[in-house]
DNA sequence: GGTCAAAGTGTCAAATAGCCACTAATCGTA
DNA sequence: TACGATTAGTGGCTATTTGACACTTTGACC
């Protein structure tokens, strides 16, 4: 085979290929409230509309999409979050002006504090309750990725621990349970909720106590096995 | 604002794009076993390894990234599969030659027997029994893909009855029994199985009976609500 | 009619989950 | 220092779900 023929053989690219972006819904809890990470758009098309933090992949500072997506949420953030999964990806010919477009869209949770006061620095970034998120207009087609998230988000708080990453280092059971409660949206059974944790073996008691009124409760933190990030490809428990 | 500030407000696509293509994990059952279609690659990179059915979006053809799928599964199985399902989107600058890539894959079920004779005139395209994939040189990151689409496809067998999409429209309780202990590799207990088909009512009787040796057994169908086509989209049961 | 083989059921014990009342620890205040 | 208010955490009962396995049913074939 000569070079002509070769590259004749070699599966080609379509011309005009779909565009690439990574995008995240990023969650936190703050105030009592869960809280996504917007930002507002500072080109076109949509521009001023809310959005997902997220963009196009690098081809040069990335080398996968893990990378992109960690990439942009630094950005914003400041800091890698602890907890990232892979959501959906949205793909269609009308989601962008553009044409036909692609985004690999991902889940991730942190800390409030951890990020505050960089996000407070960054001039487009905003914590925007869960609630409200319904009365925005959102660029494209992110309100439905925001939802889908949620729902994702929901069957975690049912079945596991993993909004604990909502929360800071050190937190108590009764703080982690009432995350899972606002994520739910509706009141958990205290004693049931303790066994789950209890049995997940996730958590450990770091000795100290917090107390505001009442009885003082114990302070726990996640079991780091491996480093301090997590990137989950499935969904079991 | 005139036209040229217009313009640069652009938020502009990279330069040199990702490669996207849409691959499918397409599993049946067949004489007692787990198979998975792949095809033989024509072209290069990787030309002449086995590789899942796939290809590029057509910005022409297809409006969705599920139209993409579907479409390259009728290319092959002369058929629409009735359960497709988003599993993951694997991207990355090292896992084609040609560059960054990436490429999002869809599980799918089908009765072996409704495309049987279309594979069979599509000389590149072959069921491959799930033990033997890891025997196979495959090409690109396409064994791991599978590997992942067939954990996946373990909890579903666990708390679902997806696999019934890939047995004929008429099957009985013990075959179906026997496609989730192929696919989980342990024997289930009966009595358990038949109870979640049951609570999960998504199965009817249709008063038939089919008997092989032994007392015969009652012959059920997939309750379809909605058409017969299933696009799922999250994992819950 | 008896026997074989596989389908399908009855039933009991074990594990799990929901529920709610009770005890425990701390603070503020009389 | 005792007592009430408040929130953390536990005991223990009941209801539900799951696993296990023996038993019954049905039809085929002799």
């Amino acid at each position: 085979m000569n070079e002509q023929e070769f590259l004749s053989s070699y599966d080609k690219r379509a011309f005009d290929a779909p565009l690439v972006t990574v995008d995240a819904v990023l969650f936190t809890y703050h105030e009592g409230q869960l809280k996504v990470l917007l930002v507002k758009r500072s080109a076109h098309p949509e521009m001023g509309k809310w959005a997902l933090p997220g963009g196009f992949v690098s081809e040069t500072e990335d080398r996968s999409l893990e990378d992109t997506v960690v990439r942009k949420l630094r950005e914003k953030t400041g800091v890698i979050p602890p907890y990232v999964e892979q959501l959906y990806t949205f793909g269609g010919r009308d989601r962008d002006k553009r044409g036909w477009s692609v985004t690999v869209c991902y889940t991730a949770l942190i800390a409030h504090q951890v990020c505050e006061s960089h996000i407070e620095s960054v001039a487009d970034a905003r914590w925007i309750p869960f609630d409200r998120v319904g009365k925005l207009e959102l660029a494209f087609d992110h309100e439905e990725i925001i939802r889908f998230a949620h729902e994702r988000l929901v069957q975690k708080a049912l079945y596991s621990i993993v909004p604990a990453y909502a929360l800071p280092e050190k937190f108590t059971l009764p703080e982690l349970q009432h995350v899972h409660e606002v994520i739910i949206g509706k009141p958990l059974q205290k004693k049931s909720f303790r066994r789950r944790i209890e049995q997940a073996e996730l958590l450990v008691d770091t000795g100290e106590k917090r107390s505001e009124t009442g009885r003082p409760a114990t302070l726990y933190r996640m079991r780091d096995d491996s480093g301090s990030h997590t990137f989950v490809r499935n969904l079991e428990l």
